[in-house]
RNA sequence: GCCCCCAUCGUCUAGCGGCCUAGGACACCGCCCUUUCACGGCGGCGGCACGGGUUCGAAUCCCGUUGGGGGUACCA
């Protein structure tokens, strides 16, 4: 059998895509991948974006990790046509309420005769394989294929229960993977597999392909850990479309891994696989998502900053490589830095807020003092931060009290020895010059540099620390400036009479 | 065991038979700029896993080997 015997997607079809976790657990950078790869196609192509919860697995699922998928997709931007929240033509859009369209769907592909009750347990299976010299790694092997009624009737009779399984076709079966090309599995490779549970619930094995079905999924993009699952799904399909619950055969696309440290695939383990870790940190969406999107596509040769826009220009799942990708924090580090100087001063200024109100720099609401200081400072460390997360200590000395200004370690280390002396000769020149950057510059250089003949460096250095507390701040005079001078000459002399 | 996928600098990648003495980015190392730190600029280091074919010509196509990953559930 191959997916060509089948009514297929051709390239007028409308493209419909689905973004369809479990919501398990805290949103998973290589499943935000995934959402974004196929929300990419979606908008590329003029397509419909769907997004499904599966969440039928009751003990896994929590409403919290469904809210946070909400989140995480809300705060990149990724948004959808069809699905939760938003509604739709095939809702609902939530597994756990759709029981009744499974049952209907189960017993119609009972009635066609393409699953059948298989009473075998696993341990029997085994048993069968073991007798017989087999391979016990076999898996199932169709034993209750073609049970006769009587068969089944003494089954029923010793209240054995049964799974569903399908019967899987007896051919090879072929697909032409959208980003690794034809794929064959040979006839018998693949066991018949359940798809029901003996309970009677349904497992992700038919509700999955059921629901693509149903919604009229055009693309299937997801991760390769399914890419094994395929001829089930393959199969089942074409028994949806013999009963008509079904009217083609979606294409597949299997996206790489995202890999960690190693050889291993991102565990959920793993802190950089969390997604609202990196957003806690200062990565902004226009850097996350870029940096995602180079995980096994790329915008062109030379490029590797680029906005959403451009993505969605050029995206195409046939450009997705097949090789697995490591998550390179370094790298999305120095991406977002990238997006992060390309953004309007008023809009840095803006989305460092949050940062600096969790820091207690700010209060909820700002004050005028304080958006001054915002207003001047944001600039000067714009082009220095790559995470947003930085933004409260590079600047958190322009906002705290001049008490509360305690001298860094490193910072104390690195003073030098004449460090009161610098100090005492600055505090001389400040006390005359003009409070603005290139004045005081120039008042401290005259005294420090020419008098004194100190390197800028231990020139400079010693005011500095004393009036941010740090070794690296942002431009001392512009700094000092921004503190006004009552404030910059307190803390010069707190330091020289320390 | 069997089945499937993958294989270009340390990492992400460009490359889809000649444009490749293999290009870019991150990281790393120098230098320049410079009030610290960054930013920016310049330069350097560094790769087609291996072996056979096919071809006038292969990183590019085919086969094999090796290595890595995944699957083989009444999980998703």
């Amino acid at each position: 059998m191959t997916t060509a015997s089948l009514p297929t997607v051709t390239p007028e079809t409308p493209v419909r895509v689905r973004f369809c976790p479990s919501p398990t657990g805290v949103p998973h950078v290589g499943l935000i991948r995934t959402a974004l790869f196929n929300w990419a196609y979606a908008r590329h192509t003029g397509g419909t974006m769907v997004f499904r919860i599966e969440d039928t697995d009751a003990a896994r699922d929590s409403e919290e990790s469904y809210e946070q998928l909400l989140d995480a997709l809300k705060w990149l931007g990724i948004d959808w046509d069809e699905g939760v929240e938003v509604g739709g033509p095939h809702g609902p859009y939530r597994q756990s309420q759709r029981s009744g369209i499974y049952q209907d769907v189960i017993a119609r592909l009972v009635a066609a005769g393409h699953l059948y009750e298989s009473y075998s347990t696993p341990d029997e299976v085994e048993e069968r394989h073991r007798s017989a010299g087999r391979d016990v790694k076999l898996g199932y092997d169709n034993y209750d294929r073609d049970l006769t009624e009587e068969q089944k009737a003494a089954y029923k009779a010793a209240g054995k229960p049964a799974v569903l399984r399908l019967r899987m076709p007896d051919e090879d079966i072929t697909f032409t993977d959208l980003v690794r090309g034809e794929i064959t599995f040979a006839a018998g490779s693949v066991p018949d597999f359940a798809v029901v549970r003996a309970n009677g619930a349904p497992l992700y094995t038919l509700v999955n392909p059921v629901d693509d079905a149903l919604m009229g999924i055009t693309h299937v993009l997801r991760g390769e850990d399914l890419l094994s699952s395929t001829p089930r799904q393959v199969a089942l399909y074409r028994a949806l479309i013999d009963i008509g619950v079904a009217r083609h055969m979606p294409l597949f696309g299997h996206l790489p891994y995202v890999m960690g440290q190693g050889n291993k695939k991102l565990s959920k383990r793993d802190p950089e696989s969390n997604l609202f870790l990196h957003r806690e940190r200062g990565f902004i969406p226009e850097g996350l998502l870029n940096y995602l999107s180079l995980l096994g596509w790329s915008l062109s040769a030379d490029e590797d900053i680029f906005t959403v826009d451009e993505l969605v220009a050029k995206f195409d799942v046939q450009d997705v490589l097949a090789n697995p990708a490591r998550f390179d924090v370094k790298k999305a580090e120095a991406i977002n830095g990238s997006h992060v100087r390309l953004l309007d001063p008023e809009d840095f200024r803006m989305r460092l807020l949050p940062y600096l109100q969790s820091a207690g720099l700010i209060k909820q609401t700002l004050g005028p003092r304080e958006l001054a200081i915002l207003t001047e400072a944001a600039p000067l460390i714009q082009e220095r931060i790559t995470l947003l997360g930085e933004a409260p200590e590079m600047i958190g000395f322009l906002f705290r009290p001049d008490s509360e200004i305690g001298i860094a370690e490193d910072a104390r280390k690195a003073l030098p020895g004449n460090y009161k002396e610098v100090l005492a000769a600055a505090l001389r020149a400040l006390e005359e010059a003009e409070w603005t950057a290139e004045s005081l510059q120039a008042a401290l250089r005259a005294v420090l540099v020419d008098e004194l003949g100190l390197k800028p460096r231990v020139a400079f250095g010693p005011v500095r620390t004393a009036v941010s507390g740090r070794r690296i701040s942002p431009p001392l005079f512009e700094s000092m400036v921004i503190l006004g001078r009552e404030s910059s000459l307190a803390r010069v002399r707190a330091l020289y009479e320390e």
